[in-house]
DNA sequence: GTACATTCAATTGCGAACAATTAAATGTGA
DNA sequence: TCACATTTAATTGTTCGCAATTGAATGTAC
């Protein structure tokens, strides 16, 4: 194939837009690294308490759902959380087989402090919201119609 | 803050374009999963491997500044594909300090058995080869534009 | 009401990902 | 030359992420 053509070949990393999606994942974490380790949590963990402080008191099972993860990821990251007192963790006495996640006063509070987080994000994205807003909705259409693919 | 205005609060999982980004990535991992394991690559091991197909015989630092990976995470996946007989590493003579990763012929072979990969992920993607490169171009220039402010 | 299947969380094992450190080789300045 | 800094890979330890399995609780069919 001449070199010409390389814009073209598929096999190459350059081309290849998972490789774009993954490389840039990991540039949010770096970015996101300092900003967390303030208030003492890891990325997936606060994408955990993302989802607590919309709404508290919900089944592992939920979570798992809302963030695309398992118990196998999850189970040890809540316990994680609940060491560091910033959740608890319960069995339902409706359905003693699920584990409710509930905040503590200090996981309710941590909010407040992670409020400044998705400024900071922004402004080191050097984007416009808009633009922002409209390259987030066409990723989540494409994981979704990838996410369809898995279910067959 | 009043329900209709949720989708302007910036604190809500749903606005992130990080999470859209993260969970995207997971999204091509599962589906990249079933294709690979016929190649017995792991992703980041089919990255490194289309990093070395376009080029042979280079120090694990570059692999690293290609991928945006370190040592830490490079050196035990270039045992292991060295275990898995795909690359050889060898000390340089001209500079003792850097290991060179080269491609045993079952590692250039494995390239034809790789050629039918991104089709699939395409397919999967059910979307628009121009669409694709379009959002690619766009998520490695906000990719990059993160990277920059990390190296402050 | 007793088999059977399903659901849910936990567990185990493996492979990333990265911070921090180490050690060896190389480069630089006095 | 000699002291010092830099570069490069390897190592250690912690946390994800997921496949596969386990075990307990619940649901369903007969």
């Amino acid at each position: 194939m001449p070199r010409k053509l390389s814009a073209l070949d598929p096999q190459r990393l350059d081309n290849q837009i998972c490789f774009a999606v993954y490389s840039a994942a990991h540039a949010f974490n770096r970015v996101y690294k300092p900003l967390l380790d303030r208030l003492g949590l890891t990325y997936p963990q606060y994408l955990v308490m993302l989802v607590l402080w919309e709404r508290d008191d919900v089944p592992v099972k939920d979570i798992g759902e809302k963030l695309f993860l398992d118990s196998g990821t999850l189970t040890p990251l809540l316990k994680r959380l609940e060491a560091a007192h910033l959740v608890k963790r319960t069995r339902s006495r409706e359905d003693e087989r699920q584990v409710l996640i509930a905040l503590t006063p200090q996981g309710h509070a941590l909010k407040e402090k992670a409020r400044a987080v998705p400024h900071s994000i922004l402004a080191a994205s050097d984007c416009s919201v808009s633009e922002l807003v409209a390259m987030k909705d066409e990723i989540v259409a494409l994981r979704d119609r990838l996410n369809a693919v898995i279910g067959e």
